[in-house]
DNA sequence: ATGAAAGCGCTAACAA
DNA sequence: TTGTTAGCGCTTTCAT
């Protein structure tokens, strides 16, 4: 499939190995003539670098390792890519590798990214605090940036959005526009540090406005949610009007289960996402939501990592901004007159 | 970061470096005692094999290329799960790059997969009847599979569903229970060969019930459907009563955009759309579909490889069966006594 | 400006 | 069963 090597590429140059490599990698070093001799030769021959070897020799493989739970939420895919943009200009390339939120495959496959003499890591964590990854690279001291995850430790470089302020802000808002009776809904929170800091944040908002947080309502994720969890957020004396779910996924699936449920999103309730993802504008009603800038944490995880591989100071943690998309599934709460539910006529065009 | 060879391994052990990646390797051919020395020895100094010295040498990286147009949309998101969970179980690694639907870029990224010197690829064209990648990877006899892609010439081995056939499917249930004016609705055909093997799925089905298939109607995709595209749907004198779409994104997107019109999904308009995105079941009403096996076709993208990798006889291009899913944005046609849209109550619980 | 040579970490003959 | 040795393809001193 490929034999053309460095000396064959030299052979027909006339030149040696050694000039053929810095002709093609530091042409500054080599006569004009030379490298455009050199180059003849290397595209007669249809000459592709080996990077292995030359990874071997540079004991640095210009790759970056990257572990993130899954691709099934967008959120992760268009980090990804953004990830990809960022190292393809800087001449890396990258290794992927997902945990589908089996947290404890989180070890294996960074093992393996190791194996591969990845030169650095990005990766989601289930959770920072207590992470058998994350102990294991600090102790041997491989570079890498968490995105997403936010860590106590300061030594611990991350790139997210303040989620808990964040979700302060979400939460905020829903008060401000009238509701008092709000429920936060989320996944599992074992596989998300960030749902249990953006519940943290739903807690900040509530007690500021002398509201009384609840417990939130879990569900497991990735299936539709049932009705019984919802529910949950519609009966007893105090009914929720509004609910914060953790992230966007989620917030699809509960909006279309109150919808199955016979009740009007927003109108009879109120439903706010968290992370921003574009499917969430392509809807009806649009998901409102926290939005974070996706592809940018993972461009700037890459900048922050390659900072560090060249050796830069190590840099404090990035805390890029969210903001928030007032989408179609959030209003004023303004309470019926009846029980019953009452149509309203779609809206605008 | 990472210091401890084979050689430091042997030392320890008290065996030579040979007996070292034997005992690692092919334990069999090791004492057992031995075995356990060398074992020991690797554990005790953390020892992790530097795949880039054994790639080397092997000449081959037990790497698996995977070039896919985007994640944003997760059928290839779930695909590329299915190749990742295939590839671990095989103990290959796999590189994933992604074109964004550049397809101007498809080469480049190959390129650089190939510097890698990934074993073989997986990818999905935008048009495999015209693609400079695959012109390149044939007369470089690179190993790959194709996903999603089908292609006329056999000894370009594909693994997907007969996207003709699943298109008449589809649009054949949509006649059957009634439908006569339908239309698709697709991306940009540049970007994506299945789709027009789709179209003509659509134009078997029509002709085959005696109608007259439509020209489709483009919309640039990845965002809002514009009320004019619908719109065009919707005006002349044979009105359509269901639109089949290309993907499901532009399905969800097409539903949104309808119901934004002030019309009802199912009662005035018909919607399917292809791919079976899981996200499709979570939404209100849940869209029809046609269901690719997309983990599926990731593994069997994979097998198929492998084999390839193995030197077995080249073999047949694989189809998946596809199948419908009988979502709740298609319903039977029935002809509305007045023109102006009519209100519906919520349906079942 | 160019060449000779060493060696990155590993596997696989070939010997013993 | 184990050790010795020769590279895999490349970069990089060190000479020239």
């Amino acid at each position: 499939m490929d034999r053309v090597t460095l000396s064959d590429v030299a052979l027909r140059a006339r030149v040696s190995l050694a000039t053929v490599s810095r002709a093609l990698n530091q042409p500054a070093l080599v006569r004009d003539s030379t490298v455009r001799r050199v180059r003849e030769a290397a595209a007669d021959l249809n000459f592709r670098p080996n990077l292995v070897g030359r990874n071997l020799r540079a004991r640095t493989t210009r790759t970056l390792g990257v572990v993130l739970p899954t691709l099934a939420n967008t959120v992760f895919a268009d980090c990804f890519q953004g990830i990809e943009r960022a190292t393809r200009l800087q001449h890396y390339s990258v290794m992927l590798t997902t945990t589908e939120y089996r947290v404890e495959d989180e070890l294996a496959v960074t093992e393996e990214l190791l194996r591969h003499r990845v030169d650095g890591l990005i990766l989601t964590v289930a959770n920072a605090a207590e992470s058998p990854v994350l102990d294991m690279l600090d102790q041997e001291k491989v570079p890498y940036v968490l995105v997403y995850n936010q860590s106590r430790c300061p030594q611990r470089q991350t790139v997210s959005v303040d989620n808990r302020i964040a979700a302060r802000d979400a939460v905020g808002h829903l008060i401000s526009i009238g509701h008092r009776s709000i429920r936060m809904v989320t996944g599992d929170f074992r596989e998300s540090d960030r749902a249990q800091l953006r519940y943290q944040g739903y807690r900040d908002a509530m007690r500021a406005a002398g509201l009384v947080p609840q417990l939130p309502v879990e569900v497991p994720l990735h299936t539709a949610v049932a009705s019984g969890a919802l529910a949950q957020c519609l009966r007893g004396r105090d009914p929720a009007s509004a609910l914060f779910c953790s992230n966007d996924l989620l917030a699809i699936s509960v909006v279309s289960g109150l919808l199955r449920l016979g009740l009007q999103v927003p109108d009879d309730m109120s439903v706010v996402g968290f992370d921003g993802v574009d499917l969430g504008t392509l809807l009806y009603p649009a998901l409102a939501t926290v939005v974070q800038p996706s592809r940018d944490i993972g461009g700037s995880a890459v900048d922050t990592l390659l900072a560090r591989l060249r050796g830069d100071v190590p840099g404090r943690s990035v805390v890029l901004d969210h903001s928030l998309r007032i989408g179609e599934t959030a209003m004023r709460f303004a309470p019926r007159p009846t029980s019953h539910a009452v149509r309203r006529p779609n809206r605008r065009n």
